[in-house]
DNA sequence: CGCGTGATTGAAACCCTTCAAGTTTAGTGG
DNA sequence: CCACTAAACTTGAAGGGTTTCAATCACGCG
């Protein structure tokens, strides 16, 4: 068991080193080298990837050969194409490593597993979740209301440290927008501040 | 017990009327004429909505006075303001009703509550979330890759009921585009069709 | 009937995209 | 460590899709 799952599942969901022992073998441990693939379209996505060191994204390609990015993972996140897992259809995603990455896949059932056996951890399940959806609601509440600006300047406050690590055109493909049009946002953001 | 939710529980989510009985006591059973609020903008959300008959709808009001519909839920749907009701905080949405609507509203505690003296609903409930993540990702997927024309087609292939039951304009409104454009998307549809 | 709400249509404006070119940055091999 | 190359970012001009604003039409309801 690495340490760092252990670490967070224990603090942050009350789940006992007794418990851990029980389901260590639904969990495998991998690092993906950057641009290396951990799902690919059209494959059953059978883990969900808890990242330790690195990041990962997932996106879809269009039938123009485009990319549009879902999401991004990086430390302390779970990252899988929840679709495919746990309703056991090929996916329509990919997901790669944008750094080189730690990361632990978990079984399709390790958190009914866990959750059978940790009444705490079944809240804490409850709480991703819930806070899952939150996060999409508030995403797609700033798609369908607001400028290609007012979502950047959101971007860059929930996610600081990720516009260090991610290339600026991936930003721009999460956000729904070209990297020039992201270029020139940029640009007059710069403008106004002075 | 309303015979509805009570059904669609033992059905979906192999609830005994036994179990059922002991948390009668987290519901309330309500109507809201069109146009009524169930939860306004600001208010903690302290109930999930059943929709027994009827529809309703959770949208946001912009700073210049303008509507953007997150979320429909017909008959046999849940729909809440869950960030706000599972975080205690003041909710950002408005949820009011499309047609006369029968619900039932579920205490906060409902969910865990039947969680955890059911295992069989304890997985509907994963199910239920697990199904919203997938739903709200695609919408995503379309908000970021799509025209609006391919938008409203997904929605009419999704949500051919709907397409009956609510005002065009409402309808752009979920889609993040303006009535007109809307008009003339569907002018176009017909147009190509003959 | 007349009023209000929703749907349509037209013209102009706007935001964002596309395409193309140029610049900067990062990585690689000599 | 420099030279080279590819990738990423920037910038400009033209075009497209969507919005805005305003006017008109259609319909249901008091």
């Amino acid at each position: 068991m690495t340490q760092k799952l252990n670490t967070y599942l224990k603090e942050n969901a009350g789940v006992t080193d007794q418990q851990l022992e029980e389901i260590s073998d639904k969990l495998q441990f991998r690092t993906f080298q950057k641009g290396e693939f951990a799902l690919r379209e059209g494959q059953v996505c059978h883990h969900i990837f808890y990242v330790e060191e690195g990041l990962l994204r997932q996106y879809s390609i269009d039938h123009l050969g485009k990319e549009h990015i879902i999401q991004f993972a990086n430390e302390r996140w779970f990252i899988s194409d929840r679709s495919s897992l746990f309703f056991n259809q090929p996916s329509d995603f990919f997901i790669d490593a944008v750094e080189d990455t730690k990361v632990v896949m978990l079984d399709t059932d390790f958190f009914s597993a866990l959750s059978d056996i940790s009444p705490q951890f079944r809240r804490y399940n409850e709480y991703i979740l819930q806070n899952h959806i939150r996060q999409l609601q508030n995403r797609v509440h700033l798609l369908i209301s607001a400028s290609a600006e007012a979502r950047y300047l959101d971007f860059i406050r929930l996610y600081p440290d990720l516009i260090q690590r991610v290339p600026q055109w991936m930003i721009a493909s999460y956000l729904g927008i070209t990297p020039e049009s992201l270029s020139r946002v940029r640009k007059e953001l710069t403008k106004n501040k002075e």
